[in-house]
DNA sequence: CTGAAAGCGCTAACAG
DNA sequence: CTGTTAGCGCTTTCAG
C-alpha cells in the first residue's frame, strides 16, 4: 500500500503539498498538481482512512442502531441509510440492539471509540442514553425521535387515524384496537390517531400487546381470538400483528375480510404477498432511511439545515383483508 | 476523553507500561498492574479504537458483503455475523451490494481503508475481484464458496435432492423444476440434487428464472402458470419464488396443495405465515452466519483451524402446500 | 520489570 | 504557493 510520502517523493513534492492537494483546501501549483496526479495514478495511492480519522477525531464511518434486524421493517430502513452513505463516501456499522439497553450503550461506546461521524438511531428512547454524550450529530429515527434535536419519522398520527377512518367506512361492527408494546413513541401517536378517530363514534375495544417478536405476537393473537369474539375489525399496530392476527383467523375458518377484517401497519415486504394480501398503512421505510442519513450528512458537513425534524406521509394501501365500501 | 498518557500519569508510570498491562503482553509487576487498573477505572479510559488501528494495521472491524439486503435471506444471516461479532468486540461494517459487481470493488477498497480485520461475502462469485487481494483472512458463504479457501455454506445438493425426494413422495403428475438465477454455486449444487432425484424416475419441466426480486419473480410466476398448464408440483430455488407462485395460484383459483403443490428453498421468517403456510428446505441462515463469523475470527486470531470448508446440513420443513404421502 | 524513542499515515499551523 | 514541524493515541523494539 502506497501512502502519501510514496506520492510525495514520486511527484517531488514534501507530504503537505500532497495532501493540500487530496483535500483541496490550500493552493497547488496547476503543474504540481498535474504530477501529484500522476503519481497518485501511478502508484494507486489511496488515502488510508485510519489515518486521516486519527488526526481529524472523525471517521468515514456512521454508526447505525437498530432494534432488530430481523423484523422485516429496518432492512429497509437500513437499506436507504446504507445506500445515501454509499454515494457519499461513508460506511455504516451495524448496530443491532435488541432493545437491549446494556448492548446499546456498548454499541455506542465502540462507536465512539472508531470517531464514528454520525449515529442514526432507530431505537426506542432510553432515558439516560450515552447518546446524549455522544459529542457529533445524532439522527433519531422511527422509535426514537420525540426528545430529539433531530429526527425524521413518519407521520403516526396521521397514520393512526387513517387506519381507523378506513375501517370507519366499512361499518365494522365491534372494533378492536391491538396497541403496540408500551413506550414506543411512534406506537403511542398511532394509537392516539386511532383513538381520536374512533372515539364517540363507535365502541372498540384495546388490547395491549408487549412485543414485535412474531412469536410472541402469534400468542397474542390466540388471546385475542379467545377474549374478543364479537369483534369484526381489528386495527393493528403493525404489521407483524397483522399477520399473526390473519393467520389466527384463517386457522378458526373465519372468512378475511367477510368474517374479521385487518388493517396493518407499515407495509413490510411481505404484505403484499399474503393471502388474502394485507391492508395496511405504508409508511416509507426506505425513504425515513435516505432522508436520516441525508439529515446527519449535513449535520457532519456543519450544512445548515432547515428542518431539524422531518415527518414523512404515510399512505393507505388498500388490498384484501379489508371490505370495500 | 482520556488517553493513554493521562492514564499513565495518573498511575505515575510510563505509556508503553500501561500499553502492555491492557494488552497482557509482558510483565507488569502486580503493585503496578493495581494503580494503573485504579486510574483506568477513574479516568474511565477507553482506549482509541483508530489509534490502535493505526499501528497494527488491523481494526476492529468486520466488511460484510450481502447481494441484497431487502432479500429476507439476509437479515438472518446478518444477524449471526452480528451476534457472534459483538460478543468479541468486533464492529460489523454493512455492504449492501446489490449484486453489483462495481459497488463491491468499491467496498472492498473502503474496507481496506479501514483496515478491517476479514471480511465475510455472501455475494456471488466474481471473477477478478479485488477479494483476492485483500490481504487480511475472508470467508465466504451462501452464493459465494466454490473457490473460495474458506467458507461456510448448507448443503446444497442435499437441500436440491431433498426438495425433489418429499415432492416425489406426493405422487406428482408433471414437475416443474423452477431453476435460480446462473452463476450462483449454491443454485446450481440445488438444482443439481433436484435433477438427481427425479432423472430418470419421472419427467419434468424447467423454467430459467433470473432474480431474486419480488417484482421480477412476479412477472416469471405469471409466465409459468401460461406455459406449463400441466404442472402440479413446483419445486423452487427460493421461498421467494414459491412465494410468487403461491400467490399466482390462489389468483387463478387452484387449491393449495390439491391442485398445484408448491416446495421453496431457504424457510425465510415470512413462509410459516403465508396461508397455506410453505413446506420449504430450511437453510440455518443465522448459523450459517455465526459460524462464517467463527470461523472468520479464529483466522484473524492466527488460531489453528481444523475446517476449512464447513458445510450445514437443511431440513425439510413440511407445511401446507404440498400433499400428504 | 520498565521507560525512552521511534513510528503508523495523515493533517494543520506556520514560516518562508 | 510550498516545506518544516509537530502532533493524533497507541504499539513496539531496545536498552537498562
Amino acid at each position: 500500500m502506497a501512502t502519501i510520502v510514496d506520492v510525495a517523493k514520486s511527484a517531488g513534492v514534501s507530504k503537505s503539498t500532497v495532501s493540500r492537494f487530496i483535500s483541496g483546501k490550500g493552493y497547488v501549483a496547476k503543474d504540481v498538481q498535474k504530477k501529484i496526479e500522476k503519481a497518485i495514478e501511478e502508484l494507486a495511492y489511496v488515502p488510508n482512512e485510519v489515518a486521516r480519522s486519527l488526526t481529524q477525531k472523525k471517521s468515514k464511518l456512521i454508526g447505525l442502531l437498530l432494534p432488530d434486524i430481523s423484523n422485516p421493517y429496518f432492512p429497509m430502513l437500513a437499506k436507504g441509510v446504507e445506500e445515501y452513505f454509499y454515494e457519499v463516501g461513508y460506511q455504516v456499522i451495524l448496530g443491532n440492539v435488541k432493545s437491549n439497553n446494556e448492548i446499546e450503550e456498548s454499541y455506542i461506546e465502540s462507536f465512539s471509540m472508531q470517531n464514528v461521524a454520525g449515529i442514526i438511531t432507530a431505537n426506542s428512547e432510553n432515558e439516560n442514553s450515552k447518546l446524549k454524550t455522544f459529542n457529533n450529530p445524532v439522527v433519531m429515527t422511527d422509535r426514537a425521535y420525540k426528545e430529539s434535536e433531530y429526527g425524521v419519522v413518519s407521520d403516526d398520527f396521521m397514520g393512526g387515524k387513517l387506519s381507523a377512518q378506513e375501517i370507519l367506512k366499512t361499518h365494522p361492527k365491534k372494533i378492536l384496537v391491538v396497541k403496540g408494546p408500551k413506550g414506543l413513541n411512534s406506537l403511542e401517536e398511532r394509537f392516539n390517531g386511532m383513538v381520536q378517530v374512533l372515539e364517540g363514534k363507535i365502541a372498540f375495544d384495546v388490547y395491549q400487546s408487549h412485543s414485535f417478536d412474531f412469536g410472541e405476537v402469534e400468542q397474542d393473537a390466540k388471546i385475542i381470538f379467545e377474549q374478543f369474539k364479537e369483534t369484526d375489525s381489528m386495527i393493528c399496530p403493525s404489521d407483524i400483528h397483522a399477520i399473526a392476527l390473519l393467520h389466527e383467523a384463517l386457522k378458526r375458518n373465519f372468512s378475511v375480510p367477510e368474517d374479521i377484517q385487518i388493517i396493518g401497519y407499515d407495509d413490510i415486504p411481505m404484505s403484499k404477498f399474503l393471502y388474502p394480501a394485507l391492508s395496511t398503512i405504508r409508511q416509507p421505510a426506505y425513504k425515513i432511511g435516505m432522508e436520516a442519513a441525508k439529515l446527519l450528512h449535513a449535520l457532519i458537513d456543519k450544512r445548515p439545515v432547515t428542518e431539524k425534524k422531518i415527518m414523512l406521509p404515510v399512505t393507505y394501501i388498500e388490498r384484501e383483508t379489508t371490505r370495500r365500501k
